[in-house]
DNA sequence: GTGAAAGCGCTAACAA
DNA sequence: TTGTTAGCGCTTTCAC
């Protein structure tokens, strides 16, 4: 495969002046014209647009933002990029804001401090409009830096005390609350939680919906059904693991992401227990991914596009009403549940 | 969860000058301070170290880099982020991008031209200092505007004949010829191939090195067994099952990606089909998750790191090479069979 | 409706 | 070694 490419002819890229100078009018003109401000005449606005389309020219999007005073950027600061979640979260962030005229600025934390205060400054140094921390539970140690900045922030699970902040909260407890009803509609009553890490706020979240709903539904909570893991495959087969070393072991699990449920599968898999005769599996997030595992996962979806278009939008609020209109400041993202081939009646005498 | 902010107690955020006078320096020792310039004294670099500190100030990188010509975004096209091959490859990227003091801008093009003008406008417009277009053969329609503009390109898999661009080859002919040679020697003289889009240049190759590869160990090639399907699972379970449809089955598939080969994992285990008893299922890129297949998917490995490695690489002597040092125009990176679960000797009597 | 000119925050050339 | 100043490419008053 080749191509021969067409440089321009000449070795300057094209401003704004070269634009002006070619349509016959001043910068201002050009400005004007290229911002649709309301003035400009039906003729000098052709002949500018004419001379943009011969010197192919594109504004200079940081000369027009250190002016202006607006970068047009926003931030999103997410867990883990290799958590099938993130990235279609960011996708869908990222669809909404560059609709809307922004760039984004992406930066997984890797639940590294250090990677996280770095990101930050560099969030700042670029003067972004905002930053969505969907860290789920790690951001503290940035958000003083943001918010002394002046930088709006939205949260997940997280409220901060500030007129630029904005939280956006997740019902999982009615995602969590159908599941276990599902289970015990299925005729579970032994049911384990394999939680996320308590260093992250949502986890804990998850793993309170878990033992209110449980309560909820009349069943005992097994302290030792109740596993700490990482949120990542490998978690899901240590967590699994230790319940297989109990005396008594449940018939149906329950995971606090899509990740530690695929490693649950796959330890059950390689200790010859059938899912889901032998065992019950049920994960939360619903990544794309869980509609191919064997066998498909059944799950408690959190929309990313909702949480997307909730993070989006209290940014933009934010950044666009800044002579203090009335903004939201809470947003609510719904969860529910999704049955497919993970979940069956317990095996016959448990 | 809950948390009070602390704002700045000034209502403007700090600039280079408030730095200059709270140090009782000019701005220009500032500067030089800031950019590590040799030549400031200890006792002025201390005071300017000291006063941006207490101001907590953060330099303007618009400003800056309107000034210097500098923007240090480099720009990544991939081609769908939710394949996580792709996420996981700007990870690396960005990881080389942020060591290297450089910030990343993503795009993904879905496969749609349209879209992908856009975000090569957006690149353009923050004057990025090179773009690495792994869309693996969407790239064309762009390719021009960024030679116009005079911005370095990276590309997997296609060779631009312009001073600026860099290609970067993959040798799929070692991974596949090497899977073919592990199939076998298990014993399978009947594989078929499901291809990726044949619009995707990297497909192409894939598949020409499928034939190789064939060739090369004396097998027949049954062209009703090399099926084009789109590189993710839906088209894997599709052309699973056009293969079982037909009178003679392969004992063996290569896949032309593992997004494809978790589709026919899926597909084999609806029909009653066991992997690898049954059938042997080889993917391509050893994606992170193809370790949590069911079974662990034995794949062709095409290591992110590195290719991330060469495209960040390419970029920077394009970058920072301007008055035409010596350049490395092609970039190779390695591929290697990685052996799991999914492949075993055929099932006896076929 | 259009143009001239000031200035966004910074770097770099030149002076001292 | 340090300071003064021009100007990067653009938007936005303010005149006309």
């Amino acid at each position: 495969m080749a191509r021969r490419a067409t440089r321009r002819p000449s070795d300057k890229t094209p401003d704004i002046r070269a634009v002006a100078a070619l349509a016959k009018v001043s910068i201002a003109t050009v400005s004007r014209t290229i911002n649709g401000a309301p003035v400009v005449s039906d003729k000098l606005s052709k002949r500018v647009w004419q001379a943009i389309e011969q010197l192919n020219y594109f504004p200079n999007t940081q000369a027009r933002s250190l002016v202006s005073g607006r970068s047009r950027i926003l931030g999103i600061i997410v867990e883990n990029i290799t958590n099938p979640f993130f990235p279609e979260l960011i996708q869908s962030f990222e669809e909404i804001a560059v609709a809307n005229g922004y760039e984004i600025l992406v930066s997984s934390s890797n639940s590294d401090p250090a990677v996280l205060t770095n990101c930050v400054r560099r969030m700042i140094e670029r003067k972004v409009e905002g930053v969505a921390v969907l860290t789920f539970g790690e951001e503290e140690p940035v958000l003083e830096n943001l918010a002394y900045h002046d930088i709006p922030i939205v949260l997940a699970e997280f409220h901060l005390d500030d007129p630029k902040a904005s939280t956006i909260l997740l019902d999982y407890a009615t995602g969590i609350r159908t599941a276990i009803q599902h289970l015990v509609q299925l005729g579970h009553r032994k049911i384990a939680f394999l939680a996320g890490p308590h260093t992250i706020h949502s986890a804990v979240t998850r793993e309170n919906n878990f033992r209110t709903a449980m309560q909820e539904a009349g069943l005992p909570i097994d302290k030792a059904w109740i596993i700490e893991c990482n949120h990542t495959p490998k978690g899901g087969v240590a967590g699994f693991e230790k319940l297989q070393s109990l005396q008594s072991r449940p018939t149906a699990i329950l995971c606090s992401n899509d990740m530690t449920a695929i490693g649950v599968l796959r330890a059950a898999y390689l200790k010859g227990l059938k899912v889901p005769q032998d065992l019950s599996v049920i994960g939360l997030d619903d990544i794309d991914f869980a509609e191919f595992t064997l066998p498909p996962l059944t799950t408690i979806r959190l929309s990313r596009v909702e949480l997307a278009r909730a993070a989006f939008e209290a940014l933009r609020q934010q950044a666009e009403n800044r002579p203090t209109g009335p903004v939201q400041h809470e947003f609510l993202v719904s969860t529910e549940l999704v049955v497919r081939g993970s979940t069956a009646p317990p095996p016959p005498g448990v």
